[in-house]
DNA sequence: ATTTATTTTTAGGTTAATCTAAATATTATT
DNA sequence: AATAATATTTAGATTAACCTAAAAATAAAT
């Protein structure tokens, strides 16, 4: 069993997972200090508890690594994280881009009885608002594949199942085109001087949206029509 | 504005709110202790910082009293918890005698409009799962009439309302007699040699319950007939 | 009104999680 | 390969929340 880990040892893993693309990679005690907001030295302690706990690998100056125990913690938060992400839209009408910081705090809740039966009350979904997957209980998820509409040929459509940054400004300039996650996008042509794309939006007409905005957004492939 | 509450200052705050009435009287040291399951050391040690912060009132030897700032918190987190609670049972089906460490948890999420978005979803509700009384967001609760079943005239009924007792067995028991919150309970007869009482759970057949049982059912007491 | 018992407070220490500033490794550059 | 730049670690402190053990104040009992 895993012991009992505080709020902080949970972050830490979830962060080392995000920062080591899935737990593949050594995450440097740099980066986790910037995405953890704190100091080099900080994480240096923190490092070395969950080092002794057998969560993570870690040797002096080569950065930390997630062992298998440290991220199957990191999955359940994550698991837990878009759970709530999903109630907190779907049954408590919040947009999309508002729930995150609440997600932060419920993700830590200990009770995995809560968490099943939350999973059955939701139907079971296998992603959350932003489009990413939901791992389950196991930690596995289904891999999804996605591009950046800046990416897709002209003439294909697909679901839009991802924002690529949590830029405020972004998600608010998208819900007023009215993209939303769901959304089906049909891309119509590309313009060679700006890079801008022109789309349609849920079978509506003609819009443009800008290379950056077209960047940012990340859709599932269907069949090209 | 109340700056930012630690799990443990909250928690102190809803014991003392307990213990006092209602916020009336002032709480000793001792039994905050016993009821945080800590030291008399460590109540001293936080009333103080209670005390800097404007929370509550205290004085050397004197006890611990809620001022309205800390009124005010302990009534929000009673409202939290019992909001989750009321979700819990509720939305996830969870049996009211499973559901109040959880709550201790989730009632400490940080999220005004959670709260107010969560409370709609419920219905606003004005009673918890164990029949206690919803504060509003301004701290105001509907006071209930209530009485044990061991106080109410014989030919009387009434709706269970609430369990005055933790105790996990009491609480199964009732669970297997088929007496749970709502249950309408007509008492039909008491017994002189032991104080057990005959009644009807929702316009049943007559069944016994003894007198413990009897003094720990709360019910709302309504129209005699 | 003393003495005894209880309650409360102080004093001094511990642990987790943080910090700043200084020291040491590693990596990059000339 | 020596030096400069960057990254990492150590050393030493701080704060919240707790602890034990001893001292002091209050309340109860004779």
């Amino acid at each position: 069993m895993i012991s009992e880990l505080s709020f902080t040892e949970e972050n830490y893993l979830k962060a080392i997972y995000h920062l080591s693309n899935e737990g593949g990679e050594s995450v440097n005690t740099n980066s986790l200090a910037e995405s953890m907001s704190t100091t080099p030295a900080s994480v240096n302690d923190m490092v070395k508890r969950l080092a002794q706990k057998k969560l993570i690998g870690y040797q002096k100056y080569k950065g930390a690594t997630l062992l298998s125990k440290g991220k199957k913690v990191a999955l359940n938060i994550i698991r837990k994280h878009r759970l709530w992400e999903v109630f907190l839209v779907e049954k408590l009408e919040f947009k999309w881009d508002e729930v995150h910081e609440i997600a932060e705090q419920l993700e830590h809740i200990k009770s995995p009885n809560l968490i099943k039966r939350l999973d059955k009350f939701l139907g079971y979904p296998t992603m959350d608002p932003h489009g990413d997957p939901i791992p389950n209980e196991d930690g596995v998820m289904k891999e999804t594949v996605r591009a950046s509409i800046s990416e897709v040929e002209v003439g294909e459509s697909g679901i839009v199942v991802a924002v690529n940054n949590d830029d405020t400004l972004l998600l608010q300039h998208l819900d007023q085109i009215g993209i939303k996650l769901g959304s089906r996008i049909h891309i119509i042509d590309r313009m060679n001087f700006d890079g801008s794309i022109s789309i349609s939006i849920d079978e509506g007409p003609k819009q443009f949206i800008s290379k950056t905005v077209a960047e940012n957004l990340m859709i599932t492939l269907t069949d090209k029509k």
